[in-house]
RNA sequence: UCCUCAGUAGCUCAAUGGUAGAGCAUUCGGCUGUUAACCGAAGGGUUGUAGGUUCGAGUCCUACCUGAGGAGCCA
């Protein structure tokens, strides 16, 4: 038995692992368990050429290598030049895995430590999985071991008479999220979850966690008090795995869907002055001995980069100091913020409507298994599809009072009210042309009715309210000016925004998108906190 | 800030004002195909805190603390 053992610097020495295996072991694949762990990391350098790994047989350092046949590499210098370009062809040719992980190691087949979610491309062959023990079960002479390893689960068994007594053993005292890498021979197996099962010819624990300070997250149910206090914990989960994952292709939904579309990406200050709308509560920051806020919209500076660039977004953190606690509200959270120059608030309209639609077409093309996971039913989200119904403010009041609602004109929709909008529809809604009064300064006034703003929101479906809000921007000087003195907002904060007016003014706008609130509802799930890694929410700013 | 609900074993929850319980987790034992495995046993408690009523309080009362849901406000 030999070891590979990381140092560096030692140029090249990445090609003579792949020459040790052609030249010494034809037959032998080296498992990624033989390999020190100092070498893993270095193994990842992008530059195969430049890896810094050494050779070493146990007995020091610079000893060489003992190979099962007596032979001996070469020194190093000599394994300079040439003979690393054949090395790496022989292993170009060698290389038959689709396996993605196995590539990028560069040493091709023999040496497979693949990712679960590719376990398929190996039946047949011997892999080591770098993993975490999801479950264990026990059954006298057979352990089945469930591992995880962020991509997918594996069951791997364990049968007391195939492997070496030690190793039976490390198999019982493997504990629930314990550390290890698993190496044993892939078969497609129907009895297994996934699939794919491993027999198991050797373990290694990197870590076991004590059984007297056990991982506290069991496989059953918990509260929502303990789960948030152990997320960095609960984030291992099946379902939380999944959120993100679509979280994730949301995200990069939305920025394909505007990157495709001609817009460039320009993003805001998270550091500002003085509050974009005044109409929140914000978090101060001590700004060398100046006050300062962390923002809560970059879309006044979006109106700016819009006049410079025609079509912008900014993907940012926003923060409210809001003290609101209910299922839909974060104080830290995330927005996407297309601005367009020209654009007219049916221009807006229109964009809104195609976004939506993209970034649900995506996550219903890219991520079924994980809503599948979710439990959630994609029939609502396949329904998502241009046109949305645009209702006016005036109507939307006329459905609510038909609803049972007592809204009167000039009051905002609260949370049960966006419910039963948007509970009349089987997509999502966009209400627009609410009244000024209740909307921010800068909404510009509709022409022919001067008392609603040309604003829109748009309402998700089956209840999860608003994910959108944005409008036509004010484009007079004056106007603006004079609506910001009926907000008692100062001119002088404002001086750079009015600039915007002032410097070949044009209609423009944009809107906003809460990320988390979308996720949410994409979901289906009951609250915005489980859609972000580490929510901040009122009185939760732990972990 | 206001309204409602909750706090009991590591976790999830039971317990008519009268001996503090179960499942999961943990430990030990059993089982060669388990699927949140199963079967048997064991350990594990100042019932959120402080007062009060009562012969007796997990249970009733008061205050406080912590959490959850909602209102207002918002994406």
């Amino acid at each position: 038995m030999f070891r590979v053992e990381c140092r560096q610097p030692v140029p090249q020495a990445g090609v003579e692992i792949f020459e040790l295996l052609s030249d010494g072991l034809p037959d032998r694949v080296i498992l990624w368990s033989e390999i020190d762990v100092e070498a893993r990391g270095v193994q990842r350098g992008r530059d195969r050429e430049h890896a810094d790994v050494a050779v070493d047989d146990g007995a020091g350092p610079d000893a060489g290598v003992q190979l099962p046949n007596g032979g001996r590499p070469r020194n190093r210098k000599s394994r300079r030049g040439p003979q690393r370009r054949d090395a790496r062809t022989h292993h170009e040719q060698d290389h038959i895995s689709p396996c993605r992980n196995c590539a990028w190691l560069g040493l091709g087949a023999r040496m497979t430590t693949p990712y679960i979610e590719d376990i398929g491309s190996h039946v047949g062959g011997e892999v080591t999985v770098r993993c975490w023990l999801h479950n264990k079960r026990s059954s006298g002479k057979l352990r089945f071991l469930i591992v995880r390893d962020g991509t997918g689960y594996l069951q791997a068994v364990v049968f007391k008479k195939s492997v070496p007594e030690a190793t039976f053993a490390a198999a019982g005292e493997l504990t629930h999220e314990s550390s290890l890498t698993i190496t044993g021979t892939v078969r497609a197996d129907e009895r297994a979850p996934g699939g794919y099962e491993m027999s198991v010819t050797a373990i290694e624990p990197l870590q076991i966690i004590p059984p007297e300070d056990a991982f506290p997250i069991t496989p059953k149910g918990h509260g929502v008090e303990f789960l948030m206090d152990k997320r960095h914990l609960w984030l291992r989960s099946t379902r939380q795995r999944a959120i993100l994952r679509i979280r994730h292709e949301v995200v990069r939904a939305a920025r394909e869907f505007l990157d495709d579309d001609g817009f460039t990406l320009c993003d805001t200050p998270i550091l500002t002055p003085a509050a974009c709308e005044g109409t929140t509560t914000l978090f101060p920051v001590d700004y060398f001995e100046e006050e300062a806020f962390l923002t809560q919209s970059g879309q006044l500076y979006s109106e700016a980069t819009a006049m410079a660039l025609g079509r912008v977004y900014n993907f940012g953190p926003t923060f409210r100091a809001e003290k609101s606690k209910t299922r839909r509200h974060l104080t830290e959270f995330w927005m996407v913020e297309p601005e367009v120059a020209y654009a007219t608030v049916d221009d807006v309209m229109d964009l809104a409507e195609r976004f939506v639609t993209h970034i649900v077409g995506r996550v219903l093309e890219r991520r079924l298994d994980e809503l599948k996971t979710l439990e959630r039913d994609p029939a609502p989200l396949e329904a998502v599809a241009p046109p949305f119904p645009r209702i006016a403010y005036d109507e939307a009041l006329d459905i609510l009072r038909t609803k049972g609602s007592d809204i009167e004109w000039g009051g905002d929709f609260g949370g049960g009210d966006e419910t039963l909008l948007s509970e009349a529809f089987d997509r999502p809604v966009i209400v627009h042309r609410y009244p000024s009064s209740i909307k921010a300064f800068y909404m510009e006034p509709d022409p022919e009715r001067p008392e609603v703003a040309l604003c829109l929101d748009v309402l998700a479906p089956e209840g999860y309210g608003e994910i959108i809000g944005g409008g036509q921007r004010t484009s007079s000087y004056a106007l603006l000016a004079q609506r910001l003195d009926e907000h008692g907002l100062d001119r002088e904060v404002f001086d750079w925004y009015l600039d915007l007016r002032k410097f070949g003014s044009v209609p423009h706008g944009g809107f906003g998108m809460g990320v988390e609130r979308v996720v949410a509802w994409i979901c289906g799930l009951d609250h915005v906190r489980e859609t972000i890694p580490f929510p901040r929410m009122l009185y939760r700013l732990r972990p």
